[in-house]
Formats: C-alpha cells, structure tokens, sequence
DNA sequence: TTGCGTGCAAAGGTTTTGCATGGCA
DNA sequence: TGCCATGCAAAACCTTTGCACGCAA
C-alpha cells in the first residue's frame, strides 16, 4: 500500500467507453446503479456498450477510487454509486443505507449521529465500521405505517 | 398483514427434513452456515436432504424468525445463522452483530450507543432498524491492527 | 508497433421454478 | 382424503473468463 498521490502505477487507457461511462456517472452523483442500468441507457441512447466492459470498467474505477460498490442483498446485482475521489480521512462524506425489508425502498443517510455512532463502535469496542459493506435493515416510514 | 401473535395463519408440516435441518442449525447456534455447508453435512451423513428443500426450509426459517441471513460478498453464497425466536417487545435482550469482513469473527453488542441510533433513526429519519436482520461490517481489532 | 481495451460467446456458480411423486394431517 | 413438501431437472440470474479483433499511445 502506501501509494500516495502518484497513481502512475496504472493509469489506463482512455477509451470512448470508459470517457462515456464516466461522464455518464459523473452527472448522477449519489445516484445508484446496477451494471444493468447502465448498460439499459447506452442502449437506449442507440450506442450500446457491452456488459463486459461496463463490468470491467466499473471494477476499474472501484479500485481507482472514483465509484463505490455497495452489496445490498444475496442475488440482487451489486450496485454502484459515483462518489468521485475521496480522500481516506473524510470519511463522513460516505452515506450509509437503509434498506426497507417491506417494499425494498433504499434510503441514503448522511448525518453526524451515524457518525458519532460509528466513532464509538471504534472507541468503545474496538470495531471499525465499515460503511461501504454495512446495510441498515428495517422499515420505511410507508411501511411503518402500514401495519 | 397485521396478523399479530396468532400465527395460525401458516404453521407448515412438521416433516422429517424439516425437523432434522433445525436440530442441525440449533446445535450450533451463533455459527453461520451456507446452504451448501448444510448439505454437505447431511450427505456425509448418509441421509442427504435436497438443495431445493434446504433453500426452501431456510428460507422459511427466516420469515419465521428462527434464522437470520445475511451475505458477505456479491458472488457468494449467502449465510444463515440461527439465532432463536426473539421477541419484538423485548429491545433490551436483543444484542447487535458485528462481522469481521477478514477474519469472520461474530461479535455480539448490546449497548445504550445502539439503542440510542436506534431511536435517532426513528425519530429523525422514520426508519425502524430490525437488529434482528442488521448486520454491522467492518474490521474487528485485531485485524484492523493487523494492516 | 505494442499492448491494452472491447465485446461476443461461453463458462462458472448461486438461487429459483416446474412438475411428478411422496408424506403429513 | 386433500394439500403441502420434496427433489430432480432445468431455467434464470449475475458475474467472470477466453479469445480474436480494434483502437490508444
């Protein structure tokens, strides 16, 4: 590890696909989607791009920092939000998700209780919560007021 | 729905595989299984109980309270743990699961913190958190001083 | 020119579904 | 007896991999 700013390492081309793809990303923010999604839209703007390099790409730019992948539930697809470059020590601009057991609705959370919540899991009991993988399982208000 | 604590509605057959695979998953409380692990138990058993029938019970479980499921990794299968019928008038007793993304460790919590989360997300952002299906990822102490 | 990126096809693995049979109540 | 549960086979599904071709540098 320990790599710092220089990303020389592994740059990567800069193909059409990719360019298309980040563009695309890049103008939803917080905005979730599923390689599905995104492979429906190219294909609906009449320029398709294949399942395969929307895998491959995405993957890449996981690993590059730019994308976030969330795994919501076993055997729904893994989705994919852009977040753009963050750096390792704000972690709070990371949201957390609720996940409605009821309807499936899929709530983003972004406020100061969740993480204070987070920093005492780490001081008191020596956990380090990870919000990327963590998925919070419940009830929507909807629902909530349904039963 | 609002069917409350008569569970008349859908009891199901007390069926020899059924009753084999809970006192299997009962032994061993708070260890998590894949549906593949419970079938390779019982063909090594001599008495094998089909994948379909295995998928189906536990997914039964889970809807009855019995079993949690929760998944690791996209692409993995996912994992069940049996964890007992909980009340849902009695937060106290619930504790909370922290999962260790790297070594799999399964911590237990129960503490104000939580409770308190638990309560901010219900009055400020009108989500009921179910503990009993949430699970919190992240790196247990040990390795998260490991890296 | 070199070598990565692309995308089709096919494989891999998990979970679900159809359907005939068998067992519970 | 009626109806649900079982389990085999096959489908559905998400994701990865192999390979030939095309494009970026």
């Amino acid at each position: 590890m320990a790599d710092n700013s220089r990303m020389t390492a592994k740059t990567g081309y800069r193909t059409k696909q990719r360019e298309r793809l980040l563009a695309y990303l890049e103008s939803l923010p917080g905005r979730h989607f599923t390689v599905n999604d995104i492979c429906d839209h190219f294909r609906a703007e009449g320029d398709a791009i294949g399942t395969t390099t929307v895998y491959r790409q995405v993957e890449r730019m996981v690993d590059e920092g730019l994308v976030q992948k969330y795994h919501i539930d076993a055997g729904t697809p893994a989705c994919f939000e852009y977040t753009g470059k963050l750096s390792d020590e704000t972690p709070e601009e990371i949201c957390f998700h609720c996940k409605c057991e009821k309807c499936g609705a899929l709530i983003h959370l972004r406020c100061e209780e969740i993480a204070a919540f987070r920093d005492h899991l780490a001081s008191h009991h020596h956990f380090t919560l990870d919000p990327l993988r963590t998925v919070f399982y419940g009830l929507c208000e909807n629902c909530r007021d349904a039963e």
